[in-house]
DNA sequence: CCGATTTCAGTAAGACTGATATTA
DNA sequence: CTAATATCAGTCATACTGAAATCG
């Protein structure tokens, strides 16, 4: 918990309400606020949950996408592109895994150029053990039932495919 | 744009399909993934849009925050608990900010043991065109009406409340 | 004396740029 | 040759811990 502090008002409305004195219509700058706000809460809870396995949440989704594929294995671009970030900081956050024994770096034998990194029976058990962690704190969405959780989901859906995330499918699986 | 690579799938979407297969509902991780995504892809473009004026968002944030003050001027300790960080980062941010000279400290009449942050002439100048470019750009929310964004504030309201941000009042303002 | 305010030193994790070796 | 893969060195902005000075 980094502040503890509650304040008697909502620091965010309270913003709101000031802007649209000043500059008309709040809601833009209001949704944003919240979303980077609802963000440091949650990784702030999530750290907190994994820190007993040495492990931050960005590390613990570099762990279960390797869980997830068929080989336990995956080429480091690969890697990166799943987890939409820079090239080097998968390499970053690979480095810490395999310090951490937790992930081991061997070469792809399809592509001369490539490494695979590949999830160590270690890594397996560790990241079994924090997921049954995180589902009990419900990723820190225990005060949401399922349609707000799908309704926070695919609002933010048309945010990732406006960034070029992806290319828009017909329509969500599930 | 960190990554401009077009998967040909949501990469959310497909792990919550074989999350789903291994440990049953998916609507939880599929949510805080999302916001952790949005989060990047708003801090980056509206970090883009900072850039010219040689601001971050949190710096931005600050500079609002004492532009909309009675005085122009507020204590450290109430500006770290407005934008909710530490106090070390609250004083790291005005560092930054007095250095590019946008802010001066100055020390509190009313409490020989405080400080405060009072907005320059220039830090006015400054955050009013980079609110100018920030409302341009909508806030990187361009692809969302009015009812969703503000449905994304009323939703992640309950996020911060059961965070301890505020005291939840009777009702928003709004 | 106790507690609040603020800063400082130091550490850590992550995001990025630019350059480089290697190989398709 | 060009382009892709991965890494390295280094920088930057931020978050935090622990300690300290100052003052209510």
């Amino acid at each position: 918990m980094p502040t503890p502090l509650e304040l008697p008002f909502d620091p965010i409305a309270r913003a709101a309400q000031t802007w649209e004195e000043r500059f008309g219509r709040s809601d833009a700058m209001a949704a944003v606020t919240s979303i980077m706000r609802a963000q440091q809460i949650l990784l702030a809870e999530l750290d907190a949950v994994l820190r007993p396995y040495g492990l931050t949440f960005a590390r613990y989704e570099a762990l279960v996408l390797l869980s997830f594929s068929r080989q336990g294995a995956l080429p480091m671009r690969v890697i990166g592109d799943r987890l939409m970030v820079h090239p080097t900081s998968a390499t970053n956050t690979i480095d810490r895994l395999e310090r951490q024994g937790l992930v081991v770096r061997r070469p792809n034998p399809r592509d001369g150029r490539g490494k695979l990194a590949e999830i160590t029976g270690r890594g397996r058990d560790v990241v079994s053990r924090a997921t049954t962690d995180l589902m009990g704190a419900e990723f820190g969405l225990a005060g949401f039932d399922p349609a707000q959780r799908e309704q926070l989901f695919s609002l933010l859906r048309g945010l990732r495919v406006a960034a070029g995330d992806f290319t828009a499918a017909p329509a969500p699986a599930g």
